[in-house]
RNA sequence: GCCCGGAUGGCGAAACCGGUAGACGCAUGGGACUUAAAAUCCCAGGCCCGCAAGGGCAUGCAGGUUCGAGUCCUGCUCCGGGCACCA
């Protein structure tokens, strides 16, 4: 057990010598023996979460952008530490998912004995690192006592309504053999696989995040609520697509109605012909019979289509004529009603009317069928041809319009958002399964809270197949149960949840982990939460992140939590590139951060990360300039030295006390603002001050260790002890500075 | 197409509110120490012309505001990211 006979201990007489490990290991036992990272989660005065995205172990361990990024998030927190914060940092594994287990696909072995093995090597290296982590508070999401809960999150969905299931043309990968998420879409391809996707129909379980759009997106500008970074903000946004029109009734000869979005309700006037998307249900109403056979042939051709090739395929418009006509509120004249796959039946109301001379689209279509084209706007953006409107400005039309069709009852200003419901079911293996039975006399019944977890049965063959059922099914003693409510014969739901479940509320679970009763303690949860300061990447932008601030609305609501938003600042880390490349294991200049720690030592990898530029643009990682902040380190430890052996206090040389407490401002306000890079270099000039001077004054060397602490903290601490001091350097408060020295000008100084 | 970022020496980058551009670090060249090398220490350096003193040009490009612009304004170019047959 006792690590310390494996490694050399230093002699009296090489003790002046800076040895890394040997210093990293000592305080790293230090810090576990004395809880000095474990805050009383129960009493804390000033309690700061202090969070960073928790990391998929990957059986490669972590690479330099994890450790990039949880560098910065510590080095925040033990900021705040120095400000007198009680800094809660939890980690833990975002374990469960199609990455993992298309992995233990690959490698054939069972996810079970591989994510454990995984999760192991990972917590090796965050505890190499030297993370202020509360290993106290180590969560995975493959736990069952983390996963019952992620079920009962889903229960609370469910009983409140946002959880619901549909039948749906879904994301198809047909390699992954499974349903993804608009989100796990990118331009028509699988985002983890890369194979095309596939428009499939099937029975899923959705959440009904669409109807959280606008506050979704009103938050965004509540910086009370959430200091965000600006391009999270704007990822937000545009995913959330807000468009702001109106919604228009053309009626059918038939007495039906046809309702149309737009956002242009100043072109009613030019609207000449109507489009349904093909799935829209009006569609074999209104066809007259004479059309009814190129109708239904267009109709089952676009259901064949993938969603891909219509979304994103050749853009050549195509459609057919219903032989239907509806009538133009404004004109009152006859238009033609057609069927086309260029209008998404997901989208607004899956019809448009169609303004050929004023959108691009229409205008297509109309060229390629010969249909009308009635310009009702001039080139100065004056309507025309626009009845009682005509020679209004068209933005004052447009208000205009819509006020015109309230009043007559045909139509109303509306908004609309791109967000689509959140599609959570995943027919795999590797994922919590999702806590209903389908009963033959009750129907849908939700597993009793009582009963979870429904624990995820082990199955020596977990791969999945092309069936659409997750391979759950297969084991029939756990697919087939009794009904909880009537004790009949009855099954399980066999699709697993989406890993975005998993993480989208584990912030609340890290407080409250030892609690096997509830999710998240009450107490606890209003003590920690919202979470301070989150750190991470941007390509969770608005995956993650929109779903996590959908759940907590939703818990908020049912009065599980007390705030609308669960992180009120965060912050996307940049990227790591290697040599001006990105990394990646085909140009094979992956960096490995184990050789990088071992040859150089954590603190020094850490200092170097963090001076690579700065934290929020991230930086490019060149061999050559590790030895920097190594020497950097090394001259400070020579100094530490000359600081400890001389206790005389003389007069400090006015250039020194100038850059003394310039440097603390600087080294702070980098700190502050994530500008790690800043802080280093302010440092790095007090010490060149320093030995200009030929200085070593305990009281200035002192401060130094400190500012130099949240990035080297084993260091740190060794030379706070060096000095003489018996407790730990985070016990210690950032120093003050003086003002009036700290902004006196650099021409004085070196005129004195 | 729409919406965000960004562009500064050989390289990574600094520059608070419009006031000495290039701090800090890497790499490089010269020197010291050493039998030698490594390590360490000292010195030099934006680019061009010049032995030098000195002069000219410099923050992606073109203009503008200002006593003064890397920083503010207008119009471009290129790079990175988000959205996109979204009505």
């Amino acid at each position: 057990m006792d690590r310390s006979h494996s490694m050399s201990q230093p002699s009296e007489s090489d003790s002046h010598m800076y040895q890394p490990d040997v210093v990293e290991a000592k305080w790293q036992r230090r810090w576990a023996q004395q809880h000095t990272n474990e805050p009383d989660l129960d009493r804390a005065e000033r309690p700061f979460y202090n969070l960073m995205m928790f990391p998929y172990p990957s059986a490669e361990g972590l690479h330099v952008g994890n450790m990039f990024a949880f560098t910065g998030a510590d080095v925040h927190g033990r900021f705040k530490r120095l400000q007198g914060y009680d800094v809660f940092e939890p980690i833990g594994y975002d374990a469960f998912g199609i990455h993992s287990e298309n992995f233990a696909l690959k490698v054939g072995t069972h996810p079970g004995t591989l994510i454990p093995r995984n999760i192991e090597n990972f917590r090796r290296q965050l505890k190499r690192i030297g993370g202020m982590f509360d290993w106290r508070h180590e969560l995975s999401t493959t736990d069952p006592r983390y996963y019952k809960w992620t079920q009962w999150l889903f229960l609370q969905l469910f009983k409140a309504g946002k959880a619901y299931k549909k039948a749906a043309a879904v994301n198809w990968c047909p390699n992954d053999k499974t349903v993804l998420a608009n989100e796990q879409v990118i331009a028509g391809r699988c985002e983890r696989c890369g194979a095309q996707v596939e428009q499939r129909t099937l029975e899923q379980w959705f959440f009904r995040i669409s109807d959280y759009a606008g506050k979704l997106l009103e938050n965004l500008d509540d910086k009370s609520q959430m200091d965000w970074s600006d391009t999270t903000i704007t990822a937000q946004r545009n995913w959330l697509g807000r468009s702001d029109g109106a919604e228009i009734e053309f009626p059918v000869e038939q007495g039906k109605i046809i309702r149309v979005f737009t956002t242009r309700p100043d072109t009613l006037f030019g609207a000449t012909f109507m489009v349904l998307a093909p799935e829209h249900p009006l569609v074999p109403e209104i066809t007259t019979p004479s059309q009814r056979e190129a109708v239904n042939a267009y109709r089952q051709q676009a259901a064949s289509k993938d969603l891909v090739s219509r979304k994103v395929g050749e853009r050549e418009k195509t459609g057919v004529f219903t032989g239907a006509f509806a009538r133009n509120p404004a004109t009152g004249r006859t238009i033609p009603v057609w069927v086309a796959d260029y209008v998404l039946m997901e989208y607004g109301t899956g019809a448009i009317m169609a303004v050929p001379a004023h959108d691009e689209r229409d205008r297509e279509f109309a060229e390629k069928f010969k249909l009308q084209i009635v310009p009702v706007i001039n080139e100065h953006g004056i309507l025309e041809d626009s009845g009682e409107f005509t020679g209004l400005p068209a933005a004052e039309g447009l208000h205009r319009i819509i006020a015109w069709l309230e009043a007559a009852g045909a139509g109303k200003g509306v908004v609309q958002y791109r967000l689509h419901d959140w599609c959570i079911s995943r027919q795999r293996y590797w994922g919590p399964p999702i806590p209903i039975i389908y009963c033959e006399k009750c129907g849908v019944v939700p597993v009793p809270e009582k009963d979870l977890p429904v624990e995820l049965p082990f199955l020596e063959d977990f791969r999945p197949d092309d069936s659409g059922t997750s391979p759950l099914a297969r084991d029939e003693s756990w697919y087939y149960v009794a009904c909880p409510e009537c004790g009949g014969k009855a099954r399980r739901e066999t699709d697993v949840s989406d890993t975005f479940l998993d993480s989208a509320w584990y912030y609340l679970r890290y407080p409250s982990t030892e609690f096997d009763d509830r999710p998240f303690d009450q107490e606890r949860t209003r003590r920690w939460c919202p979470v301070a300061s989150y750190i991470g990447g941007n390509e969770h932008a608005v995956l993650h992140l929109l779903y996590s601030r959908f759940i907590a609305m939703v818990l908020h609501e049912l009065g599980h939590v007390d705030f609308d938003e669960p992180f009120a600042k965060f912050r996307a880390h940049g990227l790591i590139v290697k040599d001006g490349a990105k990394m990646s294991k085909s140009r094979g200049n992956v960096v490995i951060p184990d050789e990088y720690i071992a040859r150089w030592g954590a603190d020094t990898f850490r200092t170097y990360l963090m001076f690579l530029g700065p934290f929020q643009e991230g930086g490019d990682f060149r061999d050559e300039g590790i030895s920097g902040p190594r020497r950097f380190l090394d001259k400070v430890w020579a100094l530490v030295g000359e600081a400890a052996a001389d206790d005389v206090l003389r007069d400090i040389p006015r250039p020194v006390e100038v850059k003394w407490h310039q440097t603390l401002m600087r080294a702070h306000e980098g700190l502050e603002n994530l500008r790690y890079n800043t802080s280093i270099a302010a440092c790095m000039e007090l010490l060149n001050t320093l030995r200009e001077a030929q200085c070593s004054d305990r009281r200035v060397v002192e401060d130094m260790v400190v500012m130099l602490s949240p990035f080297a903290p084993h260091f740190a601490e060794e030379c706070w002890e060096r000095l003489g001091h018996a407790t730990s350097v985070f016990d210690e408060r950032w120093p003050e500075w003086d003002e009036a020295l700290a902004v006196e000008d650099n021409v004085e100084v070196a005129v004195q």
